[in-house]
DNA sequence: TAATTTTATTAGGCATGCCTAATTTTAATT
DNA sequence: AATTAAAATTAGGCATGCCTAATAAAATTA
């Protein structure tokens, strides 16, 4: 069995790799536990003896396929258990993650898949993520307009929907481009426009128009 | 903030003081909690230094009313999320308290009122003990007799009803008394008889008759 | 009462998972 | 290329919560 400790781990790894984070650090990995690096290296070193990760200095961190399978499952715990705190017990939005990141770790058999019952089947959390079923795999992705996030949500740039060398420039000049991870932080309210900050980097604003041509996932 | 085990520990010492165990020593607990007398004493001194509880060799250990308040929280969620399990989940009545094992110490303010309310207000859990309300207040309780009891469940005799010397005699031979701590064990399918173990000494046999004159709760 | 058995307690250790402070490696600048 | 900055790694420590073994205290039994 694997502590709960390992469980953040591994998600916190397989996270990365959905946001398609080129190579996994220790440091990376510190920064979204809010912990360490060097307490990163200890955990590495402990997943990869239990083949649940390699890590190289050279590659970084990547899951087995075992070490896959249970980031997938706590990912699933985490996403059903969010449907069931905003629709049964009536959480908003912002609360609901603080908690679920408590139940996920919950272990029981088929726990996961009589919540999901339960629950009918979601496909999508609240956050508008998408629930793996009972073998793991992830429901198709929805494309969404920038405009469309809430925020707070980080997203990849899968998209756009204007290839004029004027936009083009215009991204480029911003530090958009496909797979930008982007987080967005203030929606302004005299013109619409929205304040985004690229994957810890910097902050930008982009306009109202803009941000209707720029999908993301 | 107090961690799963000193959790784990309030709840231990909370569940024999409801049980009327006269002195609740080091070596009752970890019976209890399944570990070893030296480890409970390390934990009673924490305990003791964060005013939980008030531990000495002669009165044995007593939860503050601090500690008290910890506790009667816990077994209150802890029977609340017993309901979720078997009403909403179709859990069985068995496999419910490992799951609430884990899910009494998910921690957010007002989880368990949410909860409580999703689930209209239960008094008692599936396995008939009183859910606190949350205040802490328990509801009355209720008087069974033996008969109706579920094996596996640990009740205490809080009444007898037929005082003739006959059958007063055979409960003390059965060393039967009023607080004493009963667990059903089997039920004999051909006489309906019952085995049931006397906190942990011994484990002796009840017939139908009697079962349904001694009452508890 | 003395001997025996059962508890309580202390001491020393261990695994987990974190930390800080070097040190080494790698990457970025000048 | 040389310097500087950033990242990775190693070493040593610490708190938590558990353990076993040894000892002290208390309760039982003879």
């Amino acid at each position: 069995m694997h502590s709960l400790s390992e469980e953040n781990y591994l998600k916190a790894i397989y996270s990365q790799t959905k946001e398609g984070v080129s190579k996994i650090t220790p440091t990376s990995i510190a920064e979204e536990l809010r912990n360490n690096p060097a307490s990163v290296i200890d955990m590495l070193k402990k997943l990869s003896d239990k083949k649940l990760l390699s890590y190289d200095k050279v590659k970084g961190a990547k899951l087995t396929e075992k070490g896959n399978k249970i980031a997938v499952e706590i990912v699933r715990k985490h996403r059903l258990w969010e449907v069931f705190l905003l629709e049964k017990l009536g959480y908003s939005w912002g609360e609901v993650h603080d908690i679920a990141e408590q139940l996920e770790h919950i272990r029981h058999e088929d726990l996961a898949d009589r919540l999901d019952k339960f629950l009918g089947y979601p496909t999508y959390d609240p956050h508008g993520d998408p629930i793996p079923d009972k073998n793991g795999k992830l429901p198709a992705t929805k494309w969404l307009p920038l405009s469309e996030i809430a925020i707070g949500k980080k997203v990849k740039v899968v998209n756009v929907d204007d290839n004029s060398p004027d936009f083009l420039k215009y991204l480029d000049r911003q530090e958009i481009g496909l797979n930008s991870i982007i987080t967005i932080r203030e929606i302004q309210n005299f013109d619409k426009s929205l304040l985004v900050e690229l994957k810890g980097k910097k902050e930008v604003y982009l306009s109202p128009e803009a941000s209707k041509k720029i999908f993301v996932e």
